[in-house]
DNA sequence: TTGAAAGCGCTAACAC
DNA sequence: GTGTTAGCGCTTTCAA
């Protein structure tokens, strides 16, 4: 290339970069001979150089084959549109419990020169939840509840969610309420349970341990809870479930026990995945916007990045969609009197 | 690192890298001072080095913020599993029309220092469309019907799939069925068309332009296209969409018009989409594998690229799923007379 | 078994 | 304006 040129390795360089100092002439030529050839600096000797570009990654702990709530594919869309935005190189890493053992999440990053990561799907029993705290390179959690000098959370007010949807359940005269939650270990379920719990306990409404199943938030495991729910707290009139996916599967087991919704019982999920408006007629469903928070949290980091910014937990909007699997409860004397 | 160890910077990347002409204390010693220091050698200066690990990439066409048929993310893991089980990078590149005027195919490969390609959403009328013959980066495209020396195809057999799907309706007695075909741009689109008309014309069946619409395999544009094909062709009693979010638009169009599925008209889908089995009680449609996909192409890069392999066409199976869209058409005479 | 030296393709600092 | 030199962090050759 330079060569081809007639002039130094340099002057391409500086030709190439826009810098002021060549002669319009010979940047010019330079520019029109590269484009014949084809050339283009290679990103690793740039890097190494001295001009390195930014790299964000998006850790995924647990990639799965598909995925069915969209989540995944909506936040690393939002991610590589903040990473384009800002000139940043974006690559995605995926792990595992077993490969953290193996590799620690500093040794991940610095061998691929990472300058930020979003990660998600970490559960707080994964060794890089630990890691994560002490930390030096820039880091959100998604959906996570994150808080150090380097790493901070990024979700909707899942406490807030959980108690405006329970308590729109108990305003719709509904008592006997259950909670279909996700996994322990996930910090969003903990959450959702403690916004269920509060909404419960300012109506001084029956609850507990009965109340509340783990559907892991797999379809067919919420299936099979859904009949431990239903065996375990008689007459129980809504069940509120921490995904549609699980939502999904209360609903196929209350079809199996006769049971229809929403005339004989209540049923509202989360996330609003594509499906929810096809089911039942429609499911009423908290509404999370997996693009956008994917793009803010691609923005947060480069804040974080280039200004050293600190940030504490951000809240990101949700959407409460009422469609039809919830119907007003009336108790069973007063139908009886009308 | 090395001056930690009292070693040379040699003997470092030696022990790290397994060669054999180190002392097995020294390499031990060095393997813990590094696990201590959490040091990881630099990608980029490997690669520089001598040591480059593959790189594969997903060169996406207009990535949009919502993968509604899942097709692009399951197509993403199983590149993602593929490039993991062959131990190579994996990246995503997206383009457009617009950038493709800007960067050559060549140097955005040759900047990225990518060894693979896997192209999706590419349309015939892109730059980058024609720059792929004549690379000598190995590619595989993706539901695309390419051939050169460097360059393969993968998708379903779409002219058969087609042939199978309208087969079927006239074996159920249709005679008026309409095609609500893609882009006329995309080559399974094309393909389609082609097994469609195949079908028709075998049967000695009725079709021609007005039979067959494109609805951009948008949603809204069925829907649209949909009252275009009603008033056109005069007793239509099966239409075949060539993706399931079209099909939505259909179904929709249909209703307004007053007409129930299947007792009016029939319907089918392509994709098997995961809200295909919650539509109008279970959408009939051709079903096809994202994910098998995306790690079939990466399996065929990986042996284009190791083994300098050549390959032709490349077809994956589908399958034709029937649920309750279609149904049996009785011509209206034999109906009376009954 | 170890290390010194060269070079990968670039950018940056400085001299010409 | 342009070129020379050094150095980024590694791997590889080759000599010790």
């Amino acid at each position: 290339m330079a060569r081809e040129a007639g002039v130094s390795i340099t002057t391409v360089s500086k030709a190439l970069n826009g810098y002021s100092d060549v002669k319009p002439e010979t940047k010019k030529r330079i520019q029109q001979i590269a484009q014949r050839l084809n050339y283009m600096p290679d990103a690793n000797a740039r890097s190494l150089g001295g001009k390195a570009r930014k790299n964000l990654a998006y850790l995924v702990s647990g990639l799965a084959k598909q995925d069915e709530s969209g989540f995944v594919y909506g936040m690393l869309s939002g991610m590589y549109q903040a990473s384009l935005d800002h000139q940043f190189d974006f690559i995605i890493l995926t792990t595992n419990a077993a490969k953290q053992g193996e590799l620690s999440y500093i040794q991940l990053c610095r061998q691929k020169n990472i300058d930020g990561v979003l990660v998600s799907g970490l559960n707080i029993n994964e060794p890089y939840y630990r890691e994560l705290m002490n930390s030096e390179i820039p880091c959100v959690v998604m959906e996570g509840e994150y808080k150090s000098k380097n790493v901070c959370g990024l979700s909707i007010d899942n406490a807030r969610a959980a108690y405006d949807v329970t308590h729109y359940l108990i305003g719709m005269g509904h008592k006997k309420i259950a909670l279909m939650n996700g996994k322990s270990t996930a910090t969003v379920s903990q959450r959702r349970l403690k916004g269920y719990l509060q909404a419960m306990a300012e109506a001084g409404l029956e609850t507990g341990e009965a109340w509340v199943e783990n559907g892991e938030f797999d379809e067919d495991e919420a299936y099979r809870a859904t009949f431990r729910l239903l065996d375990n707290c008689l007459g129980v009139t809504a069940i509120f479930c921490s995904s549609d996916l699980m939502a999904i599967g209360v609903l196929r087991a209350l079809k199996e026990r006769g049971l229809k919704v929403p005339e004989d019982i209540s049923v509202i999920g989360f996330d609003d995945i594509p499906v929810a408006r096809y089911i039942n007629g429609g499911l009423t469903t908290v509404a999370q916007d997996p693009y956008e928070m994917g793009r803010i949290g691609g923005e947060i980091l480069y804040h974080m990045i280039t200004e050293k910014k600190e940030y504490g937990h951000v809240y990101v909007p949700y959407q409460f969609v009422k469609r039809n699997t919830v119907k007003v409860y009336y108790p069973a004397n007063r139908t009886v009197n009308t």
